[in-house]
DNA sequence: CTTGACTCTAGACCTAGATCAAAGGTCTAG
DNA sequence: CTAGACCTTTGATCTAGGTCTAGAGTCAAG
């Protein structure tokens, strides 16, 4: 099926999985990644399940979940059968989080389109809306 | 017009403007807050146009302005006349930040939709789309 | 064997935007 | 006058996710 065994420094898992080495033993120390085994040098000894999980890792992050929720995905990607169902809720989480986060990155553009729009670009402070509305004081509980 | 003379501490100032004492004294060393007069104890003694400064720089954090993008705008509102136009080209810069925001996370949440989608929510990990979205080597350079 | 690239560890440092602690001085109500 | 709230400073700490340094050891090629 695959090469059962290449081993395999930190500087090559590093370049095939497109992060630095630095980031490889960061995780180590998280817990992201497993021990590796070693050489009798010291060096770290790695094969492409590394490379695997550092790939399943970066394409996590890109998906906006935080490192303690791939670690929490990790756990659950190994545990066969009852994992799936909380990997699914999970990203129904990350979805729902990402849908709020846009809803407001969405009022504030709105509300600053608003501001542009009415502002001529020119002339006194005083009759620029963008500066009005950020100096007003309305809210005086 | 305004109470023109209004002697305030920084506690005070910090309850009115809505901020807490310490970020007070931080952005007055980051240079978005004018060093205040000082009473002979040492007290900081503020009037009303430290709290709409304060105001001012809080709108512009919820518009998703940074302090340094804020220092920027404070330089320039004090700019009567020549400050406008600058004033409006970076909100334009803020506006088009935000829309490419909006759309990246658009695009997250699509790919993590279809993922959801197409999950059974039960079975093995291998048949979880989500869990293989991650782990699959697609891109072996 | 030498050279240069690579790796090891422990621990410091970075951004951004605060927040907190310690040790002490000041102000105000009763 | 005293308790307690409030203020001062310097400097440390926090989150998140790394990045970098120093000093030492290792590996592969020529």
């Amino acid at each position: 099926m695959n090469t059962p065994h290449t081993p395999m420094t930190i500087g090559a898992v590093a370049k095939r999985a497109g992060v630095a080495i630095d980031t490889i033993r960061y995780y180590e120390r998280e817990g992201l990644l497993p021990e590796p085994l070693r050489r009798a040098s010291g060096y770290r000894s790695y094969d492409e399940g590394a490379v695997r999980q550092l790939r399943f890792i970066r394409r996590a992050k890109d998906l906006g979940f935080t490192l303690e929720e791939i670690r929490d995905l990790l756990a659950l990607s190994a545990d066969r059968h009852r994992g799936v169902k909380a990997v699914k809720q999970r990203a129904q989480d990350r979805l729902a989080a990402i849908n709020e986060r846009i809803a407001e990155l969405t009022r504030v553009r709105d509300g600053l389109e608003q501001l542009i729009d009415a502002c001529p670009g020119h002339g006194e402070p005083d009759e620029c809306p963008i500066l009005r509305a950020l100096a007003d004081q309305e809210g005086e509980a």
